[in-house]
DNA sequence: TATAGTGGTATCCAAAAGTATAGTGATATG
DNA sequence: CATATCACTATACTTTTGGATACCACTATA
């Protein structure tokens, strides 16, 4: 093919996107792997738990996986961990107003996902009880 | 602690929420990893391309994955594979109309990324080229 | 005939994510 | 005194994810 520069050759993302996909990326990490969002709804629905409560309510999850998990929750600002000076200790987690923020990300997956089930799965009307 | 009734025991999430989280896992599935959401937002801005051209569009990615994740997005029904009858054969990958309504869930975790980054490192102004 | 481009596979490997199981020190309860 | 609860940590393991490299058949071009 003569006039190789006609052609039209599609270039990297990059040139026209520029850094779109850094903060695409963040929020992806914060809501990504098995337990985050189960987490953040937890203490979103109770506002603060302890720990062996969390072990209890987010059903399967190990403590290890629990302690890995909050620790990232808390470095994102999105919980808070409290120890509280009883006998014997106990921690608090708690939702920060900012871990609140968390809402309209999770709302729109849970739409777009119940769309997509009836779209791939061709499943209606199922009891996916929305909150 | 005598009435052991009294004190309110937290029930674990599915109590409350039920499925609530299938569709929400559904929709993660689709848009977490390194490439679905580059090669998703690749084909809605060419709507067409060649697996070469995605090769060169997609920056980093492997012929590997690249392979693996359009399979992923046809079966997803996001995007079509057709074999066009040109010779040498060519093959054409183009974003399906279901394949744009990705893009509400892109640009929601767009504006929180970038509410994030504000918040978790301080970082203002930065060219995150809205698109 | 040599080279380059097309659309991929095959194989091996490393790192990350997640699971299973056990145990710790402090305190409180029966 | 035995047992249980709280908030974890430690260790070992498996699974999933992604990367590196090589290679394939086919066709077109120089």
């Amino acid at each position: 093919m003569k006039n190789k520069e006609v052609k039209d050759i599609k270039i990297p993302m990059k040139e026209h996107f520029g850094n779109y996909m850094v903060p695409v990326r963040d929020a992806l990490e914060v809501f990504s792997g098995k337990w985050k969002i189960p987490i953040i709804t937890a203490l979103t629905f109770y506002e603060t738990c302890g720990f062996k409560e969390l072990e209890r309510i987010v059903e399967g999850i190990t403590p290890k996986m629990l302690s890995k998990e909050l620790k990232f929750l808390e470095e994102n600002l999105l919980i808070i961990r409290k120890v509280e000076d009883t006998r014997p200790i106990t921690v608090t987690y708690s939702i920060t107003e900012y871990g609140k923020t968390c809402k309209s990300v999770m709302s729109e997956l849970y739409r777009w996902g119940v769309e997509h089930r009836k779209k791939v799965f061709n499943i209606e009307g199922q009891t996916w009880d929305k909150c």
